[in-house]
DNA sequence: CCGAGTTTTTGAACGCGTTCAAAAACATGT
DNA sequence: ACATGTTTTTGAACGCGTTCAAAAACTCGG
């Protein structure tokens, strides 16, 4: 994105560029689709789709964006009507699945894309969040009150985890991927009803303070260090 | 790698190329060792460097092939001493912290290595996989009998894990992965020990088939399975 | 209408990873 | 010694993502 344009023809065009190059993507697959290729395609000089997008990446995140909000709308009817946890874990996985096939090759740039963003403060994570939150505080019976709270991130940084694994299978249809997601759902419902159990509970906790502390919200406070351990190589 | 030179010179001359490569890594990062650079330094032309090696990245994995068994040796000795399971946990994870810090920007590029070549078959995984047998072997008192047989997997797919969590991590000296390493060695220790309970050790076989259902050793025998439960989209 | 200041648009270039046809060096049977 | 075939080495090129200085188009007070 980097820039938005002044006047009204500036936001047609980035518009304009930005509808041709998902069509491009779409059409002719990643690699074919160079920023020369969706410039020219565009009808503006290679240069000037720079003076609106930063990057290929750039674009590239714009194009995950898009999918995630189609699979917000596909499935946020499904996670309201009462039905199971691992029913609802199951549609979130198939939508996600479902939206995400046709560009199953961009698996990698789309990794890079989530992975060099930072982890929390970003549109795309907040609404993949609030998928699993409505995953959650709509499926019945609810889930045990104690981890009720905390299990929409855990289903969260799974499905991130899920996700890593989508890219890059190689197997024929992505059917890998879709096996494991497919016995993911009922393993985590069944964990979470498990977790009425106090030894099984602790666990949970541990695991989830484990994915907090490696991923934490709060990043580069480590601010004016009073002795900071600075490593230079010469 | 691609070719194994036929004559002694041809030898001589991929060494020194590695070597050359390695060292321009070492020295000047990731994004400055460009192939010119490198074949430059090693006194031959460019179009030479890929008759010996594929591709740039396919010099990269041999850098990291180098790291783990640098790790290796560094920490099988220390394994074998009788010391707890979290204590050889925390062994392996914080000698391949050591070993790969100076070359934490190649963590992307390591990553892509890792994900794109087979997940099983290969060197670089038979390394990893031997130390973390040796962990788990070694350890004092011995994991519960259950579980014995696939805590090493277990721990080597965790460890990828985590792997990918310090290649992309920010904070300052990949403060947060190590972090997250410590703190994952106490409760990978706990887990194990809880495995002895039915309820816990049913969870942990459930998670690891889950693993295994993802990372198949055996990959694309879709062939006529016998009753697979294959979903098929469209 | 003019000229100053912005915003939009361009062409040319840079360095990158990678490929390829062909030259050079080398080995070997006659 | 020579012709033959293989292995090693090269120079030139391609398309890629990205950058930049400068042209073109637009805006608006005088």
């Amino acid at each position: 994105m980097t820039i938005q344009p002044r006047t009204l023809k500036g936001q047609e065009t980035q518009a304009k560029l930005l509808h041709t190059a998902l069509d491009c993507f779409a059409a002719e697959g990643y690699k074919a689709s160079s920023m020369r290729v969706i410039a020219a395609r565009a009808g503006v000089s290679l240069s000037h789709a720079y003076y609106y997008f930063s990057s290929k990446e750039d674009i590239v995140a714009r194009l995950l964006l898009n999918l995630r909000t189609e699979q917000f709308d596909q499935c946020h009817a499904a996670l309201n009507e009462g039905n199971t946890l691992e029913s609802n874990i199951r549609s979130v996985f198939t939508s996600g699945l479902h939206v995400m096939q046709p560009y199953h090759e961009f698996g990698p740039a789309f990794l890079k894309v989530l992975l060099s963003q930072d982890l929390m403060d970003n549109e795309l994570s907040a609404v993949e969040f609030s998928l699993w939150e409505k995953a959650v505080s709509g499926a019945r019976p609810l889930p045990p009150l104690g981890i009720r709270r905390d299990l929409p991130k855990f289903l969260w940084l799974l499905s991130r985890q899920l996700f890593s694994a989508w890219a890059y299978d190689q197997s024929a249809n992505q059917r890998r991927s879709m096996l494991l997601m497919n016995n993911a759902a009922p393993v985590v419902a069944k964990f979470a009803v498990l977790c009425r159990l106090p030894v099984v509970r602790s666990l949970f906790e541990d695991v989830l303070s484990l994915m907090d502390s490696g991923n934490s919200i709060r990043d580069q406070e480590e601010g004016q260090a009073s002795d900071p351990k600075v490593f230079k190589a010469s």
